[in-house]
RNA sequence: GGGGGCAUAGCUCAGUUGGUUAGAGCGCAUGCUUCACAUGCAUGAGGUCACAGGUUCGAGUCCUGUUGUCCCCACCA
């Protein structure tokens, strides 16, 4: 075997470690009627882009839980896959056409599809060799993309299961119509931001009277379209006017004056213009007082042929052009600056048109009810769970979902109709001949699906259902979905109805819901900003462990948290300082004798770390079990470094390089037993360097990936001991500290002077006392005053101490230091007096807190005198 | 307009169901090239837990209000 070099340097054995296990097969799910299953699904990451920050968290978070059931004798499945990302990767796939020159409807629907797989395959496969980088421990055997064919039989499956039971539907209503990316939109697909614009005051003339009536509109263009002018119903200043007829300025159309609540009298001029086909709410108003509904733009944002003289013209180049004419024919009242929010496309940015538009859409009243009852009767429960709320409000303020994009990539709406007969007809299977008609002249569907459609499916798609496949009957529902809360409204509530509806039962237990992953100063990272660090960078750099470490260290579920090299730094400091601690045990055990454990007498150091050891395993499962990644993490560094590294190792020395050789051999076996344990504690966070450093521990064999998690054992607990032993580690600190206050060199060794009844406790500790408190000789004494010399001292935990310091000794400072102590225990004395004297907490507080309280204030009333005594002395 | 988060050490953040003297990392100060590790060791300074009330024997933690700040949704044409 090698030799472990001086530092830890994951370069030498990331790479050769990933490629082993997945050789073994460690990551492939088995169906395993004895085991529990532990079902995981990764969020897919679309195919357009490369991996974040963000998706680094997502699956390290992912890989720790599954890591840690998967060795807690879980069947555990993590089924990765990459989404089509209909929308998103049409965009990508367009701008590169436009570079080439080519225009879309020019290379035709097959051959753009054609080289939508062609894009897939390549940024499809480099995604997986970025997951593969920090470690994730998925089944690659069971990869699945959202337009394999397993997910699209789920896709064809699902639409028609929801369109024969009437909650899919054909209609036309007001959608968000994206001119860039010429599709409809979905209403969560639309991000709003504050754009400075302007407010036009337009006069409407009333017809037969110099009377007229202003309007005012951030969109004049849409002018073209109105159908009336609405005012509110109590409104005095329009009252006469309802139901009076306008002339429409530009055209040579009439609309009325209409009465609607909806209309408020406050804001602008308290005349309303109303577009049913380019605005929501004039929509909503126009089916009130039966209105026309003129449309007129076209898809790519241009007027269309009703716009009359600007037809053709584009939507601002047309609203130029109107304000101009209005202002020439003094119909233009006056122009205000006016910011609003404006709703932007999210993949390509160019402001949405509410426009009306035949689509299809999704019922949802119906199945947002079940999908709330099951979070409310805690079938799926949000982590943190304040995240139900959102979810909540989400789904109570449901609208119909739109679903049809007028895109080519993603999953065809199956639906056909007879060119002969007009029949609609909704297929599982492509229909060739009309089933009413028997005609063969089907075509159809041009439209594909909302990408989110086939996402919703991923939980049981991705399984085989609707085959009742044996990985969907064993994995099914699944355990814990791992995703940021940004995606609430997107997917995980589409999932929840979708997995309530089609498979009757909720898709997964737990929600663990994580923040974003922010820049040093706390901003969103972005392309546009240019902010966002490459995980592969930091990989690179510092190795994928540090990398995943540092992302789950000091975060709190639900909570963002801000990535520094800062953080990377600390996590690789701790893994070198894990590297170094198993380094010094493999020399120390290399070519010595191991006594059989069952063989060994054990030390009260010993018993202290294994003690320390049993509640790290307790405490840190516990916080495993309730996702709590940050807070394991956390215990599992203080315990390694604080109470292992810097203790234990120190305190093994004496007998490691002493004559002793059952002593020494004994020591051994628990620096082995602890850090055999430790590591498999840590492996779920820090794969690799674990594994590596597991190949060197002499009676190991095989992968870490299959070794036991560590169970906590009574047994092993030795709580009295354990206690005592913090008593010998408190009387090396106070030592230690001592000479610091008194400028004593740590390296001087000193004698010490103890007045104690621990002598036993004392000297069976004395070569760890000697060598970590910097001693030369430990004596017993009755009183201080028996040292015959000035003296520094001090009270702990098990002792009195006194140390002659000769000349170091500062009389000054010490009475310093004594009474800033003194003042302090003067302070814990009031306090816990304070408490004791009020009747209501002895008699209320549960009675170990008062018997505790009682011990502390009599143990500082005789630190009190002591120091006291020594004040005197001086 | 509706909903939610956050406010704790100089900075970034933890703080489980209310219960010792409120913690960590980084930074800072002082001293250490002791044979695992300077990516280290030891010791230390640094906090009215935003503010005001309330519940409780006891509040960083629970309740109400205030201020500041961030996010999501809706959206006045």
């Amino acid at each position: 075997m090698t030799e472990m070099q001086t530092t830890y340097n994951p370069k030498n054995f990331e790479e050769r470690i990933y490629a082993e296990w997945e050789k073994n097969g460690y990551f492939r799910a088995k169906v395993d009627p004895e085991k529990v299953p532990f079902t995981v699904m990764m969020p897919p990451p679309n195919i357009t882009g490369q991996l974040h920050m963000g998706h680094a968290m997502d699956n390290t978070m992912q890989d720790t839980i599954v890591r840690f059931k998967r060795m807690q004798g879980y069947s555990v499945l993590w089924l990765p896959g990459t989404d089509h990302a209909s929308i998103a990767t049409e965009v990508k796939i367009v701008e590169q056409l436009k570079k080439e020159g080519i225009d879309k409807k020019e290379l035709g629907r097959e051959e753009f599809l054609r080289r939508a797989w062609a894009w897939k395959e390549k940024y499809g496969g480099r995604i997986v060799e970025q997951l593969k980088k920090i470690g994730s421990s998925c089944d690659w055997s069971r990869l699945a993309f959202t337009m394999d064919e397993r997910c699209s039989n789920a896709v064809r499956e699902a639409f028609f299961t929801l369109y024969h039971k009437g909650l899919i539907y054909q209609g036309s209503r007001i959608i968000n119509w994206c001119p860039g990316c010429k599709t409809a939109l979905s209403d969560a697909e639309v991000e709003y931001s504050e754009d400075a614009g302007f407010f036009w005051h337009i006069k409407y003339p009333v017809e037969g009277s110099e009377e007229s009536v202003v309007v005012a509109t951030t969109r004049p263009e849409t002018m073209l379209g109105d159908t009336a002018v609405a005012v509110n119903p109590s409104d005095p200043r329009y009252s006469h006017l309802v139901g009076k007829t306008l002339l429409l300025p530009l055209t040579d159309r009439r609309i009325p004056v209409v009465a609607d609540e909806y209309v408020d009298k406050e804001f602008g001029t308290g005349a309303v213009k109303i577009t049913p086909a380019h605005d929501p709410n004039d929509f909503e108003v126009g089916l009130r007082h039966n209105l026309e509904v003129i449309r007129v733009m076209n898809d790519d944002g241009s007027m269309n042929e009703l716009a009359g003289a600007y037809a053709g013209l584009d939507r601002y180049e047309a609203r130029k052009r109107i304000v101009a004419d209005l202002e020439a024919q003094g119909l233009l009242v006056k122009v205000e600056p006016h910011t609003h929010n404006v709703g932007h496309c999210y993949r390509c940015h160019s402001t949405v048109e509410p426009i009306v538009s035949k689509q299809w859409f999704v019922r949802m009243a119906p199945l947002a009810k079940p999908a709330i009852d099951a979070v409310v009767k805690n079938k799926t429960k949000f982590i943190p769970d304040r995240f139900a709320k959102i979810y909540y409000n989400w789904l109570e303020n449901i609208k119909d979902w739109c679903i049809s994009r007028q895109l080519w990539w993603g999953h065809r709406i199956p639906v056909w109709y007879c060119e002969d007969c007009g029949e609609v007809i909704c297929a599982k299977e492509d229909p060739t001949v009309c089933p009413k008609c028997g005609g063969a002249h089907l075509r159809q569907d041009e439209d594909v699906l909302d990408t989110w459609f086939s996402s919703a499916l991923w939980p049981f798609s991705t399984l085989g259902w609707p085959e009742q496949t044996e990985d969907f009957r064993h994995f099914y529902p699944t355990d814990a979905l791992v995703t940021g809360y940004d995606i609430i409204p997107f997917w995980v509530m589409r999932m929840m109805f979708s997995g309530l509806e089609y498979t009757g039962k909720v898709p997964f237990r737990d929600v663990l819901i994580h923040g974003l992953v922010r820049d040093e100063q706390g901003r969103k990272m972005s392309k546009s900003l240019g902010n966002g660090i490459d995980p592969l960078d930091v990989i690179d750099k510092y190795g994928a462990d540090s990398l995943r470490l540092s992302l789950l260290t000091g975060v709190a579920p639900g909570n963002d948290t801000r990535y520094t090299d800062g953080k990377v730094e600390a996590s690789r400091n701790f893994i070198n300082k894990v590297w170094n601690a198993a380094r010094f045990v493999v020399m120390n055990a290399d070519g010595a004798e191991l006594p059989a454990a069952g063989e060994v007498r054990l030390q009260p150091a010993d018993r202290w770390i294994i003690s320390r050891l049993q509640t790290c395993i307790r405490e840190v499962t516990l916080a495993m079990q309730k996702y709590d990644l940050g807070i394991a993490a956390d215990k599992l560094i203080d315990f390694m470094w604080n109470d292992f590294c810097d203790w234990y190792i120190e305190l093994s020395k004496p007998a490691l390089y002493g004559e002793d050789a059952e002593k020494k051999g004994g020591t051994l076996r628990v620096l082995l037993f602890v850090l055999d344990n430790a590591l498999r504690l840590l492996h779920p966070f820090i794969p690799f360097v674990t594994e590596e450093i597991y190949s060197y521990l002499p009676e190991t064999s095989g992968s870490i990936m299959t070794a036991d998690y560590p169970r906590y054992n009574t047994k092993l607990s030795y709580k009295k001991e354990a206690k005592a032993f913090e008593g010998v580690i408190d009387l090396i600190k106070t030592v230690r500290a001592m000479k610091v206050a008194v400028n004593c060199p740590p390296t001087k060794k000193v004698k010490l002077f103890l007045v104690t009844d621990a002598k036993r406790l004392i000297n069976l500790n004395k070569g760890a006392i000697v060598r970590l408190a910097g001693a030369s000789e430990i004596s017993f004494i009755e009183s201080g005053s028996e040292v015959g010399e000035k003296t520094v001292s001090q009270v702990c935990e098990i002792c009195h101490v006194f140390i002659p310091l000769g000349e170091l000794v500062n009389i000054e400072e010490e009475r310093k230091r004594l009474e800033k102590e003194l003042d302090r225990v003067m302070g814990e004395i009031a306090r816990a007096g304070g408490k004791l004297a009020n009747s209501n907490f002895v008699s209320k507080a549960p009675k170990k807190l008062v018997d505790d309280e009682r011990a502390k204030l009599e143990k500082f009333i005789d630190m009190k005198k002591k120091i006291e005594k020594q004040l005197e002395d001086l």
